[in-house]
Parts: structure tokens; C-alpha cells; sequence
DNA sequence: TTTTCATATAACTGTTCGGTTATATAAAAT
DNA sequence: ATTTTATATAACCGAACAGTTATATGAAAA
């Protein structure tokens, strides 16, 4: 069961993510948008694959990166759900009431 | 800027938190209910201090620790905001419609 | 084929974390 | 006044993290 308070407690990873939300990217112009070392880089890659925030892809010398959005949706109920029971945040169910009557079950 | 990440990050943080949410509690109740020492449980709840997600008062020899609603509110938003983007959720702009129409700024 | 480029890996450093035990302190109960 | 109880604090341990530098590997370009 991925870790999301793992994956999502590093700003860099944060970043990362949000880097990849725009479009899938290579190690080469991830390194490229920080100012740390490839192999911090590639670290913080490794976690979100852990953790299965993330994909990883071949191609020739290249690795290419994107959100997995599967675990993150998953990840995402999770934590509302946890952090919403403790808020008695009557919205939570609210949200889960209309993702239910209105989306489908679609796939990634 | 408290750190919900931090503060979330550990199953035992969640526990406490859990059991806070039924009603302020005593230190000593809460170290009753985990197998861990005392000690183990004071850091916890430091760190819960240090991120503002309880508050800590004194009686006697007591100290008692509540939830602070807020900060939980406020961190609450900050990951469904941000997790909520990654997911291009179109129900996270719902909720602060919702939130925004038909709450007050309901102190604690 | 040699060089360059993208990535991987190893070894190291300092810090934080979650836990421990042992001990101190301060309030309450005897 | 002494003991008990609730909490605090210090010192320690092993593991995980975030970073570094140096070096290896493997694909593509020259």
C-alpha cells in the first residue's frame, strides 16, 4: 500500500510531481529544473516509484517519468477520508455522493 | 507553516489524532492506549505541537491535549488542493464553492 | 571505434525519527 | 513529611533521508 505522506512530504518530490502533471518528462529535464545532483534527482524518483506515485518508461537511453494517476486518485480518498472524519467535514461525503452519482468508474 | 505531512506521517500521530477527535484527552490516556513509552508518546505529541495540529493545556499535574480544528482545516486544504490539482479534480473547486457559500468562519 | 550523453550506483556525511531506559521534577494523595 | 503519580528530559540506538562526489555502464553520435 503506497505511502502518500512518504511520497508527498518532500517539496522537491512535490515539485517533481507537478512538473510531470504538465506531461510526462526525462530524468535528463528533471535534473535540469533543480538545482540538486542527478543521483538526488533520481533518489526522489526512486521513492515516488516505491511508492507508485509514478511510472518509469525506456526509451533508448532515456527514462521517462509520469504520474501514475491510479494511486494517486486512491491515495487521494484515502486522506480525504482520514483527515475529513477527523474535521466531521460533512463535505467529504458530499464529494463522495456526487463522484458516485455522476462518474463513471474510468480507468486511469 | 505547520507541516501536515509531518504531522500525518506516522500511524501513531494518526491514532492519537483519532482518539483526540472523541474529546480532549489526558497524556497519561493516551499513553494507556498505545504500547509504546511515555516518552515515545511526548515526542509524538511535540511533534503535533510543534505543527499546530493539537493544543496542550495544563491542570494540576495534568497536561490535556485537543485538536486544533483550524490548523487541521487549513492543512486539510492546502494537500486536497494540491493532490486535487495533480488530479485536474474538477471536485476540489466544488468543494471551496461549497465551503465558501455556506460556511462561516466558525472560530475553532 | 571513440567520444559523448543519460543514467545508475557506491560510499560517505549530517540530520531527523521512532523507539528505548534511566532519572528528575512537581503536584496530589497518604 | 513521605510516597505516589503524571510528566519531562537526557542519553543513547538503529534506520531512514536528503544531499554530496566519484565512478561505472550503456546507448547514440561523431
Amino acid at each position: 500500500m503506497p505511502n502518500v505522506y512518504r511520497a508527498l512530504g518532500d517539496s522537491t518530490r512535490r515539485h517533481i510531481l507537478s512538473m510531470l502533471k504538465q506531461g510526462s518528462k526525462t530524468q535528463k529535464e528533471i535534473v535540469e529544473a533543480f538545482d540538486i545532483s542527478q543521483p538526488a534527482i533520481k533518489k526522489h524518483l526512486n521513492i515516488l516509484l516505491e511508492e507508485r506515485i509514478i511510472s518509469e518508461n525506456l526509451n533508448g537511453k532515456y527514462r521517462i517519468y509520469s504520474i501514475n494517476h491510479n494511486t494517486l486518485q486512491i491515495a487521494y480518498h484515502e486522506m480525504l477520508q482520514y483527515i475529513g472524519e477527523l474535521l466531521d467535514d460533512q463535505l467529504v461525503s458530499l464529494k463522495n455522493y456526487v463522484e458516485k452519482g455522476e462518474f463513471r468508474d474510468e480507468e486511469n
